[in-house]
DNA sequence: TTGTAGGCGTTATCAC
DNA sequence: GTGATAACGCCTACAA
């Protein structure tokens, strides 16, 4: 019925294989009514290569192995949207793979996708990653990696990511010219790329403006909304507590939100948040909460286009670089989620 | 380097890759000498199979196709988050196509995984799909599917899906025991199943505790918030107008929200609302929305545990059937989206 | 212009 | 207990 193969055709038509495999690819060698007559059977019969014998031949398999922390995340599910719709046009199908934030898992993914045979590999690193060990390993092997969001310097790759810098100094300089002083920094962990590029713009806004860096204001930690319960209560008891609030992320910002909000601190009259989002602010929480919003899906493009290129160069000499996509500053004005 | 194959072994070790290939697979008709020997070797060189080579031979590939509407949404990123668990327990990967609501890209879908040689499908239906031939086409030629979520009754397979109707039920009976007698339904495009389910369980409580059904409280339509905006504010200008709103969605259920608040219509005081929602309100809008929450993950999980079991059963005979998974309501008493 | 043969990595079958 | 061979589907030197 189906799995038509070229032997099939071959057969039918009283010719070999390696004709009908010509005809199929279109060689100039061939004689045009051979051709015409194999392309045709082969319409009429709904001819499909087999990828897998392809593969085998060519030793690659057309697939990229994407590892990232949650596919439940709407960050990374939107970035892998966006993986998604360029691979496909470019012939490559995407397996996915999750860490789950556990630096044992991700190693056993990478492992999983050299079994897999991957062509190429997009990742975004564990928060519990910080020896990237297993990434150089099958670098060296000749398998190229693309990281996107959460990188490491220690291995020498093509990178994307938002810019985090930009995003972190604008949302401060923001705060400060809005009048803020005490701007605490509520930041994911700080081995992490994202946390280090954060906090720099963060300090950079502060010190072009005079306005001074208080180590106690930074805290670093968990992403669930009960890890930063302490941390925010933790601030409101220091002696010259907070005015404003920069959250590195969705889930930070809105604990960061539901605190202030036990505690009858009016936002933005009584203090300031802008949250580091992941979240597709215009869909869910577009009239409420200030956010840097991130590129998700077009970081996800960026990732897989140059992922494909060097998977497409390997021999040609590859030279690495690092993308940073601009973020967007949205202000709200108003203190509701839903207005 | 890498690529370490049986034919390595075999020359490296002096024996035939018949025997290595034995050995490996712990053949009992083998020298445990050699054995030991070959299984140390391959060890040392970190031999892995390569499945590309296993796939050819077996003409089956290790790989479930899973074709969503969208990955950038919550309920269907958590699906396949549980979808990729046990897909990959099982030694199963998991290839991602997105319908984008489409007729056509789902069409296109269906013929690219087949194209992939997929060992089996897992589907959601774009919520333009109400033919099915496609489908059909693909399981006549053998190949397995599991249908969730969004499912069609006019082909025979195994379908997982929340249970649509007790969760519309269990809502509308908790608004009408609130008192609530003018409930309108704001809901999805009518041929889809899930809007089928829910109406249904919708009708019979309002049957089975004698409130008239009034079509005119019933809207279907799309599910951006922009779409809903006019929907509720016509529901508004009836001569009597809801004192309730049970929305078949999260966006949906946001958009009525929004709307009110605009209007100044106070939720729960004024009028109550009920999202039947995708969302993992645990983690998003637990202290504010009440919702119906859809297990989605389980979902997930679920149709990848048939459709592997279909997959390697596939001679013995099948049986299809029909999996519901509850749902859960959760009734919030705040009207803050953050409490 | 077309056909033959060999190989990609693996395993099953049949010899020895 | 081990080895040679063929086969999975495709492509490409090389031959004719």
């Amino acid at each position: 019925m189906d799995n038509v193969t070229i032997k099939d055709i071959a057969r039918a038509l009283n010719l070999s294989t390696s004709t009908v495999s010509r005809a199929l690819r279109g060689s100039y060698e061939i004689n045009p009514e051979t051709k015409r007559l194999v392309m045709e059977y082969a319409e009429r019969l709904n001819y499909r290569p087999n990828p897998i014998a392809l593969s085998l031949r060519e030793n690659r398999s057309r697939a990229i192995g994407v590892i990232v922390p949650q596919i439940a995340n709407y960050f990374f599910s939107q970035a892998i949207n966006g993986i998604e719709a360029i691979a496909y046009n470019r012939g490559y199908h995407v397996i996915i793979f999750q860490s789950h934030e556990s630096f044992e898992r991700e190693v056993t993914n990478v492992e999983q996708s050299m079994a897999r045979k991957v062509d190429g590999l997009l990742i975004s690193l564990s928060s519990q990653t910080s020896d990237v060990s297993h990434l150089r390993n099958i670098q060296q092997r000749g398998v190229p990696i693309v990281m996107f969001d959460r990188i490491s310097d220690e291995i020498e790759t093509t990178r994307v990511v938002a810019d985090n810098f930009s995003g972190a100094f604008v949302a401060t300089e923001h705060l400060i010219n809005t009048g803020r002083r005490r701007i605490a920094h509520i930041t994911t962990q700080p081995w992490m790329s994202i946390t280090q590029e954060r906090l720099a713009g963060y300090k950079a806004a502060l010190a072009q403006y005079g306005v001074p860096f208080d180590e106690e204001l930074v805290r670093y930690g968990g992403f669930s909304r009960e890890e930063v319960q302490p941390v925010v209560e933790d601030l409101l008891t220091l002696p010259n507590p907070p005015d404003a609030y920069f959250a590195a992320g969705d889930r930070l910002a809105l604990g960061c939100l539901s605190v202030l909000r036990q505690r009858h601190i009016s936002v933005p009259d009584q203090a300031s948040l802008i949250g580091f989002t992941n979240l597709n602010v215009a869909d869910m929480l577009s009239p409420a909460l200030s956010t840097v919003v991130q590129p998700a899906q077009e970081i996800g493009q960026t990732a897989a286009e140059c992922l494909i290129e060097l998977i497409e160069r390997k021999q040609k000499g590859v030279e690495f670089k690092t993308v940073k996509l601009p973020t967007q500053l949205i202000i709200r004005e108003s203190t509701e989620l839903i207005s």
